[in-house]
RNA sequence: GGGGGAAUAGCUCAGUUGGUUAGAGCAGCGGAAUCAUAAUCCGCGGGUCGGGGGUUCGAAUCCCUUUUCCCCUACCA
């Protein structure tokens, strides 16, 4: 059985996060996390996040508001974590890069290892430095003249007149963004990660899926045009920063006073210490190593588009130049990274500044945070971007979650509290060929591939089609109850009618224990009211348990007998004046940050 | 400037290695039913698959070209 070690991109710690950050990171991972342990064993799952502490952003917005770093990272971690509980993303562990014991020396392990083993070198260059700042200043905070077009307002990475990349010690008459002095050339120590170098000593192999120890799951188009385009020209990188907040690095390294491991080096780093505070708060330190050195681990990363580079071709690269530095272990390397695109919002980006957002608190207090987790799923980005809209959320929670999946525990278990005594029935010990008729209905059988199939997409990372057979074997449900019209059958004005009644209820409620299940790794606080609802039917099975995960296999009859619980509504409807005043609150929050 | 992803019905999307009249949901129209959150179920209409060219007996699918949107290009999923 193998081991599923599964990461979301650690937020940075500079801002809010949002909906758009959410369907294409956490929920997924959250959800594949939940079906991973119900179908594998909780132990065999570990999922892990963490914020992203470091890097220049971070020190220039906390200095803007004259808060220290530390309390300005803070502040964004708990608000972060704030929006992850509140849609139910459950981590194992959830650490950050500044606030994690063991983040600052395991970071300086891998930078020293591949320095040793030659797959970090140094080299000195020049740099603008503000005298006034006392502060090398990074490229995007430079402002000068473009050396091709002469245009006065390039910045120092890229002129946004013509379009060419710069060389920022080309830039003309600069001006540091940050100060607005005129900064001045100064020598520098760096060291640069030799990705060439690494991509000969496997990377190559790794990608290609030609490395039989480390095999990789089928990449995603997008991932699989973005690293092979990067993979024909692999550039070393630099990987310290001239900066007072980061990771320091090793003593004793000549020239490296006053540096830090560049951010996005130390950040994936992040992964692997959180995993060690872990272990070490379970009281078995050494236990990180079975996750992160085990061969048979599935390490699976879960990205937005805008970080493939670093999650197939950096990370990995360090991953492998580590050899065998760790107890003579070398890591494993990822096995998927199930990259997603953006989530826009009604065509527009997500963007707290413009007024083009949700808010959170407002949200949460009037919507089921099961149903924004299923219609965010459903709208997921997984091939291109996609958006989140008001009519569509209304139309997922009105006409999906509550008419077709609440509705149908509603009508079934309504049935059964009316008409007997809200307890299972006994069927035929000796069924007729008609009660047969019942028990094999065609709907049924639909049921049965449908809820099937779930298992499949998920392991394949295609969370809408997840959702939507998980509608197709509700819709089967209803179909089926509708075939079999209890409701007349009851009155039993022809032989046999009382026992396909009875049939028809017994599967009905059968199959609504199988669909709490089944829907748990969606929505996990509805599964845990469906299962009240089934009362003692619900003891039939473990909660926990995902049970016949690829067969198409009609649950087990349910002995009679068996006590449900008080039924309740699933889903509320969203009214239409909700949607409206929704939309207007937000157009209104935007044309107020336009003016 | 360089690289990548995407474009299919009014809307949101499926279409596996090229193979019968291109599918589903929502919205629209019609019907059945009344157990249920007026919830369900059945039926119907609707598309020169972004444009142009090519390969092929056959292309939404492969190749070339073009348009539009998005992302990366060294610190925003």
């Amino acid at each position: 059985m193998p081991r599923y070690l599964v990461t979301s991109a650690l937020p940075y710690a500079n801002g809010p996060i949002h909906f758009g950050h959410v369907a294409g990171a956490y929920l997924p991972a959250d959800v594949y996390v939940r079906y991973l342990k119900m179908a594998k064993g909780p132990e065999n799952v570990l999922y892990v996040c963490g914020t992203d502490e470091h890097g220049v952003a971070i020190t220039l917005k906390a200095e803007q508001e004259g808060v220290g770093y530390r309390a300005y990272v803070d502040r964004w971690h708990s608000e972060i974590r704030s929006l992850f509980d509140r849609f139910g993303i459950e981590f194992d562990t959830f650490s950050g890069t500044s606030r994690c014991a063991f983040h600052a020396d395991a970071s300086r392990k891998f930078f020293s290892v591949l320095l040793e083993r030659g797959f970090v070198f140094a080299k000195t260059e020049k740099q603008w430095f503000s005298e006034q700042s006392a502060r090398f200043l990074p490229d995007r905070y430079l402002q000068g003249g473009c050396p091709q077009c002469g245009f006065a307002k390039a910045r120092g990475d890229e002129c946004p007149d013509c379009g060419s990349w710069i060389d920022a010690r080309e830039l003309q008459n600069p001006v540091s963004l940050i100060d607005g002095s005129s900064p001045v050339l100064k020598a520098t120590k760096h060291w640069f990660l030799d990705l060439p170098k690494l991509q000969q000593a496997g990377l190559d192999s790794w990608y290609r899926g030609n490395d039989e120890n480390h095999p990789v799951h089928p990449w995603k188009p997008n991932v699989q045009g973005h690293v092979q385009a990067m993979l024909r020209d692999l550039h070393a990188r630099p990987i310290t920063r001239d900066l007072p907040w980061g990771v320091k690095l090793p003593e004793g390294l000549e020239g490296a006073e006053g540096k830090v491991l560049y951010v996005w080096f130390d950040a994936p780093i992040g992964y692997i210490s959180a995993t060690m505070e872990w272990a070490a708060a379970q009281g078995t330190p050494d236990a990180w190593m079975d996750w992160w050195q085990k061969e048979d681990t599935r390490l699976v990363h879960f990205i937005g588009k805008d970080n493939i580079a670093f999650h197939v071709v950096v990370f990995p690269s360090m991953l492998l130049g580590q050899e065998d530095a760790w107890q003579g272990k070398p890591f494993v390397m990822p096995w998927a990274v199930p990259a997603n695109e953006f989530y826009n919002l009604q065509g527009r980006k997500f963007n707290t500044s413009s007024g083009w957002y949700l808010d959170n608190d407002s949200f949460f207090a009037q919507y089921n945070p099961d149903a924004a987790r299923f219609h965010v799923l459903m709208s997921a980005p997984e091939t291109a971007d996609s958006e989140f809209s008001w009519p569509e959320f209304q139309v997922t929670n009105n006409n999906l979650l509550a008419d077709k999946v609440g509705n149908l525990a509603s009508r079934v278990l309504k049935f059964l509290d009316k008409r007997f005594g809200s307890c299972v029935p006994e069927v035929a010990k000796e069924p007729t060929a008609a009660i047969l008729a019942v028990r094999g209905h065609q709907a049924l059988q639909d049921a049965d591939a449908a809820f099937a199939a779930i298992a499949g997409f998920l392991e394949n990372f295609e969370f809408r089609k997840a959702t939507q057979h998980l509608i197709a074997g509700c819709t089967a449900l209803n179909q089926f109850f509708d075939a079999m019209e209890p409701w007349i059958k009851i009155k039993g004005s022809q032989a046999g009618d009382w026992e396909c009644c009875v049939e028809t209820l017994e599967r009905c409620v059968a199959y609504l224990e199988l669909l709490s299940r089944r829907i748990a790794p969606f929505c996990p606080t509805t599964a845990g009211k469906l299962r009240n609802m089934l009362g003692a039917v619900a003891e039939t099975h473990v909660a926990s348990a995902w049970g016949e995960e690829n067969v198409a296999q009609a649950p087990a009859t349910l002995p009679a007998g068996l006590r449900i619980g008080n039924v309740e509504m699933l889903f509320l409807k969203i009214e239409d004046e909700q949607i409206s005043a929704e939309i207007a609150k937000l157009e209104a929050s935007a044309s107020a940050a336009a003016e």
